[in-house]
RNA sequence: GCGCCUGUAGCUCAGCUGGAUAGAGUACCUGACUACGAAUCAGGCGGUCGCACGUUCGAAUCGUGCCAGGCGCGCCA
């Protein structure tokens, strides 16, 4: 639609040059938005306003020869030139539904791209360590990232989800010494607890499995334990494949799944870690200074160099980091986008560097990085802070066993990550309009119920029928409805390029009160008007498709009653 | 002290690659079911867009400086 215009536009402006009016229009390109005064028409452009200056004209007056020059078209209804030179289209009625026969020839197709095999992306997210249950944060990660991931997808994006995580490192001890403990009898009150040991009640639960030899199945390693508490390296491994069993449950509670566990150790064994380093030494962006060595992040804008091998010889955690974007990049990524929590921000300098320091050519701005703030979850008007289970955060279990797996994904991905996010408990559990899941999916669930009602009066009553009445579609709640559908596949490319899936959540949230607003103001099924009925069966139907094909993008069900 | 993020209606938040009278939900008032789902709708109330300069025909949006909050500034991950 908006193509179309600018097509019109383009036509407009080309003419003037040639009357002599425009000296020239290389490089300008329309732009028209959508108005959101319904009394500035349908469409507007500020085009005369942007080329007043240079063609020394007003820009009203520029815009009244602009519409004059327009050609001849079935699709606008009405022009205006209004306020300092904007010109208003109002669409012709053909232009605002013949929307509706589209949606529902395309159906869940609508809106979206297919996926091109040569469009690569890697998508890392969540990428908790195996120490404990996953938490609000991770959450927040998940709901993002998969959302992302979604979007790519149906803008023809071939994406690579994966989950990156460290087995080996001093965290995976303190988690060993913690079960081990436990497996003992201690408590984090005894004295020989080990120091920074895990407090949660899951250690508990981890040492019972592994004294009682319990197998387990994770997404990625399967593991029986020895159920020898005295052997450190046997609690650590069953440990692990534990967490990781209880991550996979919850992540596939919550609907997200990945393609690829990465794991940090794998770096070591490959020999991955020492040649990053050597690449780094030979490249001279490294020095020696107190026994340890260190990158010259400096050069690549840090704003102090980092230590990458400590006095005592281990590394700092930056370098296998370094080793495993280098890794995306030799496996032919050359998009990557990486969601995370901003209290790792400060590691996103480091790692660029580091890949910089390779000398090959990675661009500075890669990989692309998602940050979302901090979540602060609220009962009863109070901050909960505590879960039974994991000691110190609430988990992402709690969130989804207190409000349900759709509540859950739609609150946590329908603010802007750079917010900081106050999650309702209250709120969530909602179910009225208060709530925007249920709101949207009652607008699902609405249409759903006024297709069988249709079926039940006339068994020929179908939305496809309605499609040879669109003209009979009038009012301007139908028209209001019909345009906002229309823009569907804007705002996915939109969220999709900014990466900002909450685009989607708003857009649906208009689209459901339209559809409620055109439903309250007109009866859908009137028995002595088929041609309307119909019509309006189709309109809702495309309706339907719409909000179903958004909630999917969110990965919120679309229940067809509730 | 430095870096990143945030500051918009009582509350939770959109709008931020500059555009017209700044939006939504909630809360608080009024109204609408002998109709297809009232889990809904219609209307009202409510804002010096943190503050101050600047750029511009035009600034919530861009720039600079302040103020306030969050998160980072480890030879932890």
């Amino acid at each position: 639609m908006k193509d179309a215009l600018t097509s019109l536009l383009q036509q407009a402006l080309q003419q003037l040059v040639n009357e002599g009016t425009l000296s020239s229009i290389e490089g300008i390109s329309p732009q028209i938005d959508h108005t959101r005064d319904p009394s500035h028409g349908d469409l507007a452009t500020n085009l005369a306003l942007v080329l007043a200056k240079g063609a020394g004209l007003p820009p009203r007056e520029l815009a009244s020869k602009l519409v004059a020059a327009l050609p001849d078209n079935n699709m606008i209804a009405k022009t205006d030139i209004a306020g300092p030179g904007f010109i208003n289209f109002t669409l012709s009625q053909a232009s605002h539904t013949e929307v509706i026969a589209m949606i529902l020839a395309a159906g869940s197709d609508y809106g979206r791209a297919p996926v091109k095999t040569e469009n690569k992306v890697q998508v890392e997210f969540v990428s908790a360590n195996p120490t404990g249950p996953l938490h609000v944060g991770h959450g927040r990660g998940a709901a993002i990232g998969d959302c992302l991931c979604r979007l790519l997808t149906a803008t023809g994006w071939d994406v690579h989800r994966e989950f990156y995580y460290n087995d080996a490192g001093q965290q995976i001890t303190n988690l060993a010494l913690s079960v081990q403990a436990r497996a003992k009898g201690l408590s984090p009150e005894s004295e020989s607890w080990p120091e920074d040991g895990y407090q949660g009640d899951y250690i508990i639960d981890l040492a019972k499995a592994f004294v009682a030899g319990d197998a387990v199945s994770a997404a990625d390693r399967d593991i029986t334990a020895s159920g020898n508490i005295e052997n450190l390296d046997d609690i650590r491994d069953f440990a692990v494949a534990w967490l990781r069993r209880e991550q996979d449950a919850d992540l596939q509670a919550f609907g997200v799944s990945f393609d690829e566990y990465f794991l940090e150790s794998s770096l070591y064994a490959s020999g991955a870690v020492d040649t990053t380093v050597e690449r780094l030494v030979e490249g001279g962006h490294t020095y020696e200074d107190g026994g340890a060595l260190w990158l010259k992040s400096t050069e690549f804008g840090d704003d102090k160099d980092r230590v990458m091998r400590k006095r005592e010889g281990g590394y700092t955690y930056f370098v296998p980091d370094v080793a495993y974007h280098h890794d995306k990049w030799q496996r032919g990524y050359h998009r990557v986008i990486n969601e995370q929590g901003a209290d790792h921000h400060s590691t996103i300098t480091r790692v660029r560097a580091g890949l910089q320091g390779l000398d090959e050519g990675i661009p500075e701005g890669w990989p692309e990085y998602v940050l979302h703030q901090m979540v602060t979850v609220m009962r009863n008007g109070a901050e909960v802070k505590l879960s039974k289970r994991a000691g110190s955060y609430v988990t992402l279990r709690d969130l989804i066993d207190w409000v349900g797996r759709d509540a859950t994904r739609f609150f946590l991905a329908a603010r802007a990550a750079t917010s900081q996010l106050t999650f309702d408990i209250d709120l969530a559990l909602t179910q009225s309009n208060e709530n925007p899941v249920f709101y949207i999916q009652y607008a699902h669930a609405r249409v759903c119920s006024v297709k069988n009602k249709a079926l039940e009066i006339d068994q020929a009553w179908s939305p496809q029928r309605g499609l040879a009445h669109l003209e009979t579609l009038q009012e301007s709640e139908e028209l209001a409805l019909a345009l906002a559908l229309t823009k569907y596949p804007e705002v996915v490319k939109g969220a999709a390029s900014r990466l900002e899936p909450h685009d989607i959540a708003n857009y649906l949230r208009d689209v459901a009160a339209l559809f409620h607003s055109f439903y309250n103001a007109h009866k859908m099924l009137d028995a002595e008007n088929q041609p309307l009925s119909t019509a309006r069966l189709a309109l809702a139907e495309a309706t339907r498709v719409v909000i179903s094909s958004g909630l999917d993008l969110l990965g919120v069900s679309a229940p067809e009653s509730m």
